[in-house]
DNA sequence: TAACTGTACTAACACACTTAGTACAGTTAA
DNA sequence: TTAACTGTACTAAGTGTGTTAGTACAGTTA
């Protein structure tokens, strides 16, 4: 479900929260599905939980899940929420598109990746 | 010349060495020319010259940066660095690009807003 | 010679991350 | 009601990384 990765620097919490948070915006946890519990994912993911714990109380922040008290965590996706996460990729595909560009990459080599991982998804 | 964010969890080094890259990939400072000494670099931030030096060896590690004994340390951007930071680039673009189409985003707002980027350059 | 360059150390401190353990209130099903 | 689950809130300890401070050395330049 989730994958972890020790050798990269960021932090276990992080890798949990942003996993989670993939998972949500694809679809694969629909909105108001329930999470696996502190417990039970700290078990399968063989780490502690209060590291999942602060993965969680991460994710809730972000608005991207809820707690009922005692009956467990689940995933949401506001209308605003996926707004601000929007803003928030778009603000770096800028920045990558513009760094790109001083590389000498064209509109055409750009236009020619994004059509290409269209195909991809409409074969 | 080089902006640090002290609330941004990133070590400082690594803010230096990515600044300093963009910089050079920008052509700010041109291949070849002379980057400014750890002491000096290091007095002008107000941060250790221990810091500076570990971003200097990073920047090296990763091609943008030669050093003559004695002389210093210079700007580089061989046609190898380029192509793999365009890979690396192009890698991240793939994956900021999927999760806007799962959030909604048409193929339309996609080329508009790659579009609105490239006026900005070519007004 | 004097002032610069990068580099290489040791030592110490601060902070974030992670783990371990315990505890408590709310929910749910037997 | 009891038992097992849920998230949450603590304290304590260990670890690793980042940063700073200080010193030192070899090479270059004016």
């Amino acid at each position: 479900m989730l994958q972890l990765n020790y050798r990269d620097s960021r932090p276990i919490y992080e890798q949990v929260r942003d996993g989670l948070r993939r998972l949500i915006i694809t679809g694969a946890i629909p909105a108001g599905d329930k999470l696996p519990s502190v417990r039970a994912l700290s078990a399968s993911l063989a780490i502690n939980p209060n590291t999942i714990q602060r993965a969680y109380e991460s994710l809730e922040q972000e608005g991207y899940a809820y707690t009922v008290a005692g009956k467990g965590s689940f995933a949401a996706l506001p209308a605003d929420v996926r707004e601000e996460r929007r803003e928030e990729l778009f603000s770096k595909l800028d920045a990558i598109v513009q760094e790109l560009r001083f590389l000498g990459v064209t509109d055409g080599e750009l236009s020619a990746r994004l059509g290409d991982k269209k195909e991809e998804k409409e074969p």
